[in-house]
DNA sequence: CAGCATCCGCTTTGATACTG
DNA sequence: CAGTATCAAAGCGGATGCTG
């Protein structure tokens, strides 16, 4: 990208981070680790594998992303984020806040990656951490994903749980509603969302019944 | 911009200011308060003014920006952040908090100016906040700043004040590495910086005589 | 198949000139 | 002051081809 060529933080942050592309390949980096370059592809639908290439080089440039070469069995290059990569993060948290109002509204022909979930999630809260940890599986999207409590903090990662306390299935934005306490499990289940397990688990992360849409 | 069609909040985020100029004429306006089309002009050098006639319309249109006529006296149409504008403040505050890191390495052709430096002293704070407040007035670049305390935080604001408690004039870096408490009074004075008045209304506002570089 | 590089048409950007 | 008009250059998206 063409410096901006201005003394501000701001805009020298951007000279690294603010071309098209960058922050959602830092954004894949930060939600799945370190991944291949045909995994990074699938995640970041509509990058020109070109582009995908340059911005690679670029990031490794700028140190915030490295090259490594996976042990034998994989036998493949990985990207991963370093430390001053890693340090992206409040700018992925504060984009994803300002930008999950958005999302009330989805559009018909986005793309969805059940990854992407992980970022809303993280930011739930347990309502009763003394109580045993809980784990609750989802199905949507491209693959399972897992979301569990530890220390009051909800985390999620892509995987199948051996002995989940919940089940849920259904479109992505229901299963945000959920979580988030905007949309009761009545309510989402009239709208495509099934469920298994105990419903109480789910409600431990509920953080309110409230909703406040701007 | 083109839309990159992911059903991800950063994703739809970037949608609305991933644009090249977008947020920092978010941060000019956030900085400045409502501006003339000159004064935003000039608050980004370089940027051409066929850009910011057009981004001006499509922050109007995703309701971050609104345009209202300014009173009489000056008859200007004014341009200023909705509230939903104002929201992107912890977006600048990330980038800046990651972007400042880069500012150690000053580069020789930037432009610089004054009310930039708004953005790092707010992150600072009054170690003394039971003490009166202090005044510091700033003379760097193209305006001269007024540093000042209020229940222990500070603000930056562009003016002259009537009766400083210290006066600081020399390059922006000097100055910034004072008031972080990365650069001591005496070395800083080395560098180029002129300081009058209270020194001690000065050492209130430095965190720690500890930097910590990467 | 993973990991690119090349080519090509289109859009966006930047520099400059001009206008009510 | 507050923009619009014009045009060349750069960047982007899509398709395709090449190499281990």
């Amino acid at each position: 990208m063409r410096s901006y060529r201005q003394h501000c933080a701001v805009a020298r942050a951007l000279d690294v981070v603010g071309d098209r592309w960058t922050l959602l390949m830092v954004r894949e980096l930060f939600l799945r680790g370190p991944c291949r370059y045909t995994d990074l592809h699938d995640g970041l639908p509509g990058i020109a594998t070109n582009l995908l290439a340059d911005r690679l080089r670029d990031l490794e440039l700028a140190a915030i992303v490295q090259r490594v070469d996976a042990p034998p069995p994989v036998a493949a290059t990985l990207y991963e984020l370093t430390p001053r990569g890693h340090d992206l993060g409040p700018v992925l948290h504060a984009l994803g806040v300002w930008g999950g109002e958005l999302m009330a509204r989805p559009r018909p022909h986005d793309e969805f990656r059940a990854h992407w979930l992980a970022l809303p999630i993280s930011r739930l809260t347990d309502r009763s951490p003394s109580q045993s940890p809980i784990m609750i599986q989802i199905h949507t999207g491209d693959q399972p994903l897992i979301v569990e409590t530890l220390d009051g903090s909800v985390r999620a990662r892509l995987g199948i749980a051996e002995n989940p306390n919940a089940v849920l299935r259904g479109p992505p934005d229901i299963i945000i509603g959920v979580l988030r306490g905007q949309l009761a499990l009545a309510a989402a289940k009239k709208r495509g969302l099934r469920v298994e397990g105990s419903a109480a688990s789910i409600r431990r992360l509920q953080p309110s019944p409230s909703g406040k849409p701007r």
